[in-house]
DNA sequence: CACACATATGGTACCGGTACCAAAAGGCGC
DNA sequence: GCGCCTTTTGGTACCGGTACCATATGTGTG
């Protein structure tokens, strides 16, 4: 099943099948209608492989995530590909498991299929990488955080810093003094919001009571366990700030278990604002980021610079939002 | 950049390279070290394109999924991803938004890519698809729900209605009686949880006390409102069956919310078995899949083929296990 | 040492589209 | 009717690999 079948059946050239498919415009339109239904006839199907090598367009986007089982990975996912496939591409997707190693295996091998385009989560951190992208000559897009050093080409996400230091802002706020912290241990991309967390509260001169690295997959450093200990070792702890919501919901769990009261015996505040903060009970104070929105501009991006524009600002900015809730409200 | 550019390198033939790619035990250990180096210095990347189209393997498998907003589908997603990579498959995916329409138009539209294999989420129901699928003769992989008429080719999943069924037992010699059902609106999986409800009750002589299909768009049919509301309405109601766990999570905050216990006032059961309905206070009943392992099995099954053997079973039944906790404790 | 045979490498055509240019057909003014 | 320009269609080569077969080189045996 081939172009030629078709254009046999139809009477015409190959190349007018061709034309058929991608600017149906340019052929009269009985000639049109005779190719359309030799090609639904035939149930041809045209041949994007065949297509991409010859046009040099493969019409393919590959992205990069540390994981698809955060939510918040899923729905820049879901961005992307909407919008992408509103614009005639396609999303090959690669989980590097929150592994330097896999990310840049997978983007060699990404490569090689010739995509138009690549979104990354987060800096490129290895030169041969760095080296290989800028070879291959296309879009980059690096999407979550704004590692000012780190990006090669575009970006779009938002100051993981800077959204963390207004959370400690609004916590120091509410006067709570006696702060403790929480992340997934690896998550490199909480990092900073862990140096955010020290360095706000030294501004202030205090000190954290402490900073936890619970494991989702060892139990020995299961995240409820984990906290309830660390509470329990440092009990003058008012508040929390745990690096993502679903940490902050196992904190909530936790505490009804104890009977301890968020807030009133402890203060909680998450990051990412995932649908179940705001229904939680106590909803949960949180740190809204559109994830949705940054796959949708990363494609735009991305079509863009296809259609042959250099978009006006390579960084886009999408900032965040502390949004409150009633785990922490003043003590 | 190509084949011929690092032959020319290395003094060998086009073809030599090719072979030190993809069978390099066939090329002399010192004639592959020139190649290397070569490919090496030119930062040479094989095209891929090129590849599938000459020798009519593309590598690729595409998969399509409702949402890759619902953790079910992305641990599938996910499960798929890792076990293909290791077999040097990628994986192009496209959302159906629980549109029919969409779906059909995707399946078309991945043909082109020819993937060696295509996975679906649930029936396929147009012929025209069916036929298309057919025609392009690659493996089909029907994965989640296991309904009989339906199946094309292979299918990895579980029984939706025997799984209901399980739990309206469990529910039902836990003494409750007074059922009702809540779904997302549109979830056509859901629909076979519904049917076992209904048919549950009727065996038991009683009838459904609601059955509600809130909606997550929706503002009107929020579904922690609708909850609410329904509850107030019948209020007799001493149990609901939610056709998902993240509908039962919102319950059981709506209940904390109104003062009701859970269990006591009212139990709540859920499907899908989140990670965090174990942690949830109160824990949730739920019926547990192994999505993660829906998507690995779908893998094996696709990499089998390739290798050209026939799995011997087409239909992979991966079960299911009710997880009894405490929101459905004895009344 | 000739022969059969395995191993290593090369040459050529082809996969199924499309870029590019040439040629034919149609439209219009004078 | 002729020249000029636009629209429509066709022919050919090529994208970058690999299948297939031919050829060259090495290996063991009687």
């Amino acid at each position: 099943m081939s172009v030629r079948k078709v254009a046999e059946l139809a009477g015409v050239a190959p190349m007018t099948v061709s034309r058929v498919i991608n600017t149906p415009t340019k052929v009269r339109p009985e000639t049109r209608e005779r190719v359309l239904k030799a090609i639904e006839r035939l149930g041809y199907v045209p041949d994007l492989v065949a297509s991409s090598l010859s046009s040099k367009r493969s019409r393919i986007v590959s992205a990069l995530v540390p994981t698809l089982g955060n939510p918040m990975f899923s729905q820049v996912i879901q961005g992307l590909a909407d919008t992408l496939r509103a614009a005639d591409y396609h999303l090959i997707i690669g989980d590097t498991r929150y592994s330097a190693k896999i990310e840049s295996a997978l983007v060699l091998e990404m490569l090689g299929r010739r995509p138009e385009a690549i979104v990354l989560t987060g800096p490129v951190r290895e030169e041969r990488i760095r080296k290989a992208l800028l070879r291959a000559g296309i879009t980059v897009v690096q999407i979550w955080d704004l590692q000012p050093g780190h990006i090669v080409d575009c970006a779009v996400g938002f100051d993981n810093y800077a959204a963390a230091v207004a959370m400690m802002r609004h916590l120091l706020g509410r006067g709570y003094r006696r702060l403790g912290f929480m992340a997934i241990v690896g998550d490199e991309r909480a990092r900073e919001r862990q140096v955010a967390f020290r360095e706000a509260l030294a501004q202030h001169k205090l000190k954290p009571t402490f900073e936890a690295l619970p494991s989702r997959f060892d139990p020995a450093y299961d995240p409820t366990d984990e906290f309830i200990r660390q509470i329990e070792q440092h009990p003058e702890t008012d508040a929390v700030f745990c690096a993502s919501d679903m940490l902050a919901h196992l904190a909530i769990f936790a505490c009804q278990r104890k009977g301890w009261a968020v807030p009133g015996r402890i203060a909680l505040a998450g990051f990412g604002d995932l649908p179940l903060s705001a229904k939680i009970v106590p909803s949960l104070t949180s740190i809204r980021i559109n994830q949705y929105e940054i796959g949708r501009r990363a494609a735009e991006v991305i079509v863009q610079r296809a259609g042959g524009l250099r978009p006006r600002t390579l960084v886009q900015d999408l900032g965040y939002e502390i949004v409150e809730r009633e785990s922490t409200a003043p003590p």
